[in-house]
DNA sequence: CGGGATCCATAAAGATACTG
DNA sequence: CAGTATCTTTATGGATCCCG
């Protein structure tokens, strides 16, 4: 047999790794709030609650189906509401819940960062891209 | 030619939304924070500077092109400065700028976010499991 | 109206092998 | 040591058709 101790210790180090990022709880929210949707629906939603054909309004470029999935993750997640009406045509409300709303700050402490920083940025891009460390 | 008016509406405004997205700083910085790799690397030279083994050994997972990748991007960024000491074998030392110290701030928000609000998380992804609104 | 289900294109991540 | 180059695999997102 081939010496695959290498390989394999390198596997199972990526394994454990793995296991231990996803049991890592600031991950796994960075990982959802990062989401493109997920940040733009909790915005929606912060002004009010919205219907599926008004966030589906507000948002614009989102397909159904992101929209849909965004949506059944954050409802899974406690963040957000689901509200059904058995009108004739169904009539079905999102809304932020408590926990939702908890997480509206520090979405805006990240977009406070942006717009403070977001200069910097591109102007360090600029310098990095006029003169390219490695051509 | 057919009816394209409605399909190409969707698209005009999917684009204009694309852009509209790209242009918002808030997003251009949760879009990069937000990437696993980045976050474990801010983390990591967090502690202090490291050099690119170091790096590869602290986040264990990574592999060399992600690693790169990531490093390059922030450096682009001005988020993280590379030294390059021309020894004998070369050696890069990586450390965070102050922009990268600036934003550790939030990162810290954001973990303590997660920490204080995961286990409700998942109790309502429990109970959402155990009580699936459409099976 | 508010989705579910399916198919498909593309992009992103990873494994692998090689280099100054 | 610190990468680069290439190939393969996987994940993501969008288009489309359909239903209660």
């Amino acid at each position: 047999m081939a010496t695959r101790t290498a390989e394999e210790r390198r596997r199972a180090e990526r394994e454990a790794y793995d296991a231990y990022l996803a049991s890592c709880p600031a991950r796994q929210v960075l990982d959802r709030i990062s989401d493109k949707w997920v940040s733009l629906v909790l915005n929606a939603l912060g002004d009010g609650p919205l219907r599926y054909s008004g966030l589906s309004r507000r948002i614009a470029g989102v397909s159904q189906k992101m929209l849909t999935q965004t949506l059944r993750n954050l409802e899974r997640d406690g963040l957000v509401s689901r509200t059904l009406t058995p009108s004739v045509p169904v009539r079905v409300d999102y809304a932020l819940t408590p926990l939702g709303e908890s997480l509206l700050p520090i979405m805006h402490a990240a977009k406070t960062w942006a717009e403070t920083h977001i200069q910097e940025i591109h102007a360090a891009q600029s310098t990095y891209d006029q003169n390219p460390p490695r051509p």
